[in-house]
DNA sequence: ATGGTAGACGATCTA
């Protein structure tokens, strides 16, 4: 089963492109970011006639999730639950059943966090509390879990071509690296640091300064599976290609393979 | 130190 999570920044302006890679890629299960819609204006009848159910949490302007399966939801839960919900829709949570059981998959758009030292920083650090403790009870499940998305936080040097650059900045601060590690910690793999040390395996190459043309990237686009998951995770892989198509978004699609199908 | 680009929106804000 191929699982993919993908910020798409923007559905209206990238629907032509997230439907050439639908029918090129041939995803079972898609998380997607930044949306940028209401949900009613979710271009959803287009992606279910590919054969995927659509269920999304928008805002008007910014942030905003979805979840496209080819699998019918059983369940969906939106909003990270705790201190008074989600003002801003960043969190879809969908169970599905599978022929080898249960299967939780969540898309999540985490807070940038800039500028550091106001509060939308501390609104980041907040946020990623609140997943923590989200996390600590889910896990208490013990069932294959799926944590994808744009987590907004650069774990290690390795993940930036230029970690330099990046000292100021909201995704790679100490406090956001080790909200990372201690989410990490609870006992989830990151599936592409699983499978590989390489560096230059990034996720985000910034529309400016010709970020992408000089492999300028940033690794901040995950996939942390539950032990449960990990147990049938075979491969990751990280769709480069899709970056240099016309009007690409900033963040590429990151894919993995789960043994979840009866072989 | 600045500005470089992109999306949604309708003035700027977010990234």
């Amino acid at each position: 089963m191929k699982i993919v999570t993908w910020n798409i920044n923007g559905i209206k302006a990238r629907i032509g492109n997230l439907m050439v890679w639908l029918k090129d890629s041939q995803p079972d299960i898609v998380c997607l970011q930044e949306i940028k819609s209401v949900d009613d204006q979710f271009p959803r009848a287009e992606i279910e006639a590919l054969g995927y159910n659509v269920e999304t949490h928008g805002q008007k302007g910014f942030n905003g999730v979805a979840i496209l399966s080819k699998y019918p939801f059983d369940e969906v839960n939106r909003g990270l639950p705790g201190e008074n919900g989600d003002e801003q829709a960043r969190f879809i949570e969908g169970v599905f059943s599978t022929e080898k059981g249960v299967l939780r998959v969540v898309s999540l758009y985490l807070p940038n966090g800039n500028p550091i030292g106001t509060e939308k920083f501390s609104y980041k650090l907040a946020w990623m509390a609140r997943l923590e403790q989200w996390a600590v009870e889910r896990l208490k499940l013990e069932e294959p879990l799926i944590l994808a998305g744009d987590y907004n936080v650069i774990p290690e040097p390795i993940d930036a071509k230029n970690p330099a650059a990046w000292v100021n900045d909201a995704l790679f601060q100490p406090e956001s690296r080790q909200a990372f590690r201690r989410l990490c910690n609870l006992g989830f793999a990151e599936a592409v640091r699983a499978v590989t040390d390489a560096p230059d395996t990034y996720t985000f190459w910034d529309y400016q300064a010709g970020a992408w043309q000089k492999n300028n990237g940033i690794r901040i686009d995950f996939l942390l599976l539950s032990p449960e998951a990990a147990n049938r995770f075979s491969s990751a892989a990280i769709e480069k290609h899709v970056r240099a198509w016309e009007k690409p978004s900033d963040h590429v699609p990151v894919a993995i393979d789960l043994a979840l199908e009866t072989a």
